[in-house]
DNA sequence: CCCCTTATTGAGACTTTGTCTTGACTAACC
DNA sequence: GGTTAGTCAAGACAAAGTCTCAATAAGGGG
């Protein structure tokens, strides 16, 4: 428990630290930054919002919390890759095809039906992904 | 309706002809090799096996043919492409994580909690992706 | 059958995306 | 404060894909 709005799950800065690594100012910069984002992000894009932090930096961050759990990686139509600051339950994605929007969601019969057809693979089944791509609100009213 | 053992939707070289490509000898090599592969390739493997054919011709000849929906793209869990010659009709895939092996599959009790999930979305849902990542048969029996 | 038009080609430059190396720096522990 | 291992920024490097351009050849019209 914590006393921020956000679970302590999405608080990045201590999930850093919980990982043993150390609080350093970029790291500090890129989780706060994370955390502020609507929507999902490209490695590009938190490297264009925080200039005086190296590339490398902004992709060992992003790769270490998307180890850890706290960042999910997923994919538009056309494989461009977009993180997003995420639950670490299992889940799948909304994906707008238009801004890249990215919103979790969950839903049991899903994951019962995919189990399902999974069923011909048995026990070799390792896991799965699944992603809605949509056109958000936004987006809709802005096409007119 | 075709005297070829393979379906018509999976003669490659026809379905150029069909969109009006120029029938090259590249794009007959190239067709040749992709109905022949067993399983899923990247651009890379197939430049390897066709040294003397352009790297950009690849991937040119392997848009055409994605457009036209007789070439199917995937993805690893790392995010890595591989496409496969497939069924023209939506379905699904298979991807085993140990050799990137791509088998489609096709399920509708599937296919309808997939709609029921994104009902929230509405009209706006423009399409899904659903993967299931295994490990293959021979994958499983080579590791023992 | 040949010619002409124009799509397509291969080579390689370029772009994008991500990783690795290096010497400098600094957080964390004493 | 001093020590030291982990981390930093910069830029070289690597991988993956696109673009440009001069040369070639497919395919239709004569």
């Amino acid at each position: 428990m914590s006393t921020h709005a956000h679970p302590a799950t999405l608080d990045l800065a201590a999930t850093l630290e919980r990982l043993g690594a150390r609080m350093t100012a970029p790291r500090r910069r890129l989780a706060a930054l994370m955390e502020r984002w609507t929507g999902a992000f490209s490695p590009e894009e938190l490297t264009a919002a925080l200039p005086d932090v190296g590339r490398a930096t902004v992709y060992r961050t992003v790769k270490l919390l998307t180890e850890a759990g706290v960042l999910c990686r997923t994919a538009l139509p056309d494989g461009t890759p977009r993180y997003s600051v995420d639950q670490p339950h299992h889940h799948h994605h909304l994906v707008c095809v238009a801004c890249g929007r990215v919103e979790p969601f969950d839903d049991p019969a899903l994951e019962r039906a995919v189990r399902d057809a999974g069923a011909g693979a048995g026990e070799r089944l390792v896991g799965h992904r699944v992603e809605l791509y949509y056109r958000c609100e936004r987006c809709t009213r802005d096409a007119g």
